[in-house]
DNA sequence: CTGTGCGATACCCAGTGGGTATCGACGCGC
DNA sequence: GCGCGTCGATACCCACTGGGTATCGCACAG
């Protein structure tokens, strides 16, 4: 049996006649007749009783017609399906981020945008680290990461683009002698005591800033180390040192926390979307579509990205 | 799009391999690479995405994957459904039936069988006299009447079945001169007054009593009309007069009415099955079955049947 | 760098879906 | 009552396509 004949018996079971059934298909009376007959045989029963004036449903035929009609309702559907999931309309995404990803409010932002635009589309979200993106990715437990220091060895068959960066300010109490400056330069920093991430979140970030620091000659005094930029920004207005926090936090008018930018600090943080080479997938296409697009949006309420 | 595209295309999505795919269908793998390749072009997208060690399903193939299953199972259960409407293990018949249909108490035990044996089938039950039925027939609203007298000029295209044929006893009051007299002849009811049911209701069973009393040289006095067996037999006990009821009533122990034979009233309650003529229907069938079996078996109880 | 595994391509053949001509049967109308 | 029209079935033909065999191209493994 095939869905060819399913629409030959719907037609002759509408028309109650071969010859209209026949024209309605776009094929020749015989033929019609000879499908009917092998899905008659097909089905081991007669559907249709041959009458002088026509024909009528035998009580097969008016059983099988219904069930016939859902039938090919349902092969259009599956190719429907098939058709939207290309397009990236339908599906499912497994989403890893990190801290940074949702502080930074950009990952709300798609969110929003998604059960907004796109309904159908199921997100999984899973807060992990670099390295358990990386581990999640070889397993095949998520389809696209976001996070701020690629893992090196993962290069080769992780593809990466960044979707927003945001530079560095310096952030100390208000009572801080730097704070009354405009501008100044790192190695005004040289004596200070520093809130710092520690290295294993995020070692691109940790090694640059250190970088910097030995290029302006000291090395920074590290008071404190504390995941996540929320807990850094208390332990600042707490009077425990100062530290570097992506400029976003200083829209974010905090009472009992200065914020200023350092001259000659070129280190940013970066916010990239991360997918597994070669592997096409419409979903997360959009989603990184999704991601340009508010990250973008953001950037230029905040300042101009540089470089 | 045809059945069998989805069918290789199941083959290979659980297969994820060409070559083993081929294989489980039984053909060569070409052929297997050209339906999938056609389905993918009708489709309108990839639904698998070649590797060298064998082929992963793409986005769009993951969500055509369980609709295609879907489609093959519904096809499957079209091709069921109808094998069982055509055994008559599912389907509806639509029932009509006279009064006495009920009361002899046939109707009620073919309907249990049914309910009991055959749940799958739908049976929806009218009442309805003989004229109503033939109209019935004419409008395509009825598969099956159970009647008394078969409308004779419904004869050519209405097939009949006489399924059960029940003697006509005389109904009297206990008190009555007859009631004595273990047996009498027609002849010796010529000065009775008779309740008798209306010409309208049962023209042939009417027609049969008044001519078989002609034939025994008296015209009968109708001290009262009344349709329905029950109605009759109430008054008859009421002292109305006497009257000829279906033989099964003298099984009713009612007090009030004595039942005697009447030696030449050769006059019998038919009940036939009847249906449109030369229309095949299975359920209709295994109902006329089980209404054989069940007035059978009736009539085993009752006493033999008469000729 | 070569062998191996896998899907794609090229090409062939037979079976079948679809076409035309015609038949046979049943109603209908003159 | 008898031809004629209508409708499905049958007979026969052709071309397309589903399936077969041989072979290629490619990527990885040893």
């Amino acid at each position: 049996m095939e869905l060819r004949h399913l629409r030959y018996f719907v037609a002759v079971a509408e028309e109650l006649h071969f010859g209209r059934a026949a024209r309605r298909l776009h094929i020749a009376q015989p033929p019609l007749s000879r499908q009917i007959r092998d899905l008659e045989r097909d089905v081991g029963t007669p559907l249709f009783e041959r009458r002088p004036r026509g024909v009528e449903l035998t009580p097969a035929g008016r059983a099988f017609l219904p069930e016939a009609r859902l039938t090919l309702a349902q092969a259009e559907r599956a190719q429907r399906t098939a058709q939207r999931a290309a397009m990236g309309e339908t599906g499912r995404l497994r989403v890893g981020f990190v801290e940074a990803a949702a502080d930074t409010g950009i990952l709300p932002d798609v969110l929003s945008f998604f059960r907004m635009h796109l309904p159908s589309i199921g997100l999984s979200l899973f807060e992990m680290d670099s390295l358990q993106q990386a581990e999640a990715f070889r397993d095949g437990r998520i389809d696209l990461g976001l996070l701020s220091s690629i893992p090196p060895d993962a290069g080769r068959w992780l593809q990466a683009e960044v979707v927003h960066r945001e530079p560095l300010v310096l952030a100390m109490p208000p009572t801080h002698p730097l704070a009354g400056r405009k501008r100044f330069a790192l190695r005004d920093l040289a004596g200070e005591s520093f809130v710092l991430i520690p290295r294993y979140v995020g070692p691109a970030l940790h090694d640059d800033i250190i970088a910097r620091c030995r290029e302006a000659d000291f090395s920074p005094r590290v008071a404190q180390e504390a995941a996540g930029w929320h807990t850094i920004v208390s332990l600042v207005s707490a009077g425990v040192g100062v530290a570097f926090v992506p400029m976003s936090f200083a829209q974010a008018e905090r009472s009992g926390v200065a914020y200023r930018p350092v001259r000659d600090l070129s280190v940013s943080l970066d916010l990239a979307a991360v997918w597994k080479q070669g592997e096409k997938s419409p979903v997360r296409e959009r989603f990184v579509i999704a991601l340009r697009a508010v990250a973008g949006a953001r950037s230029r309420v905040i300042g101009p990205r540089p470089r």
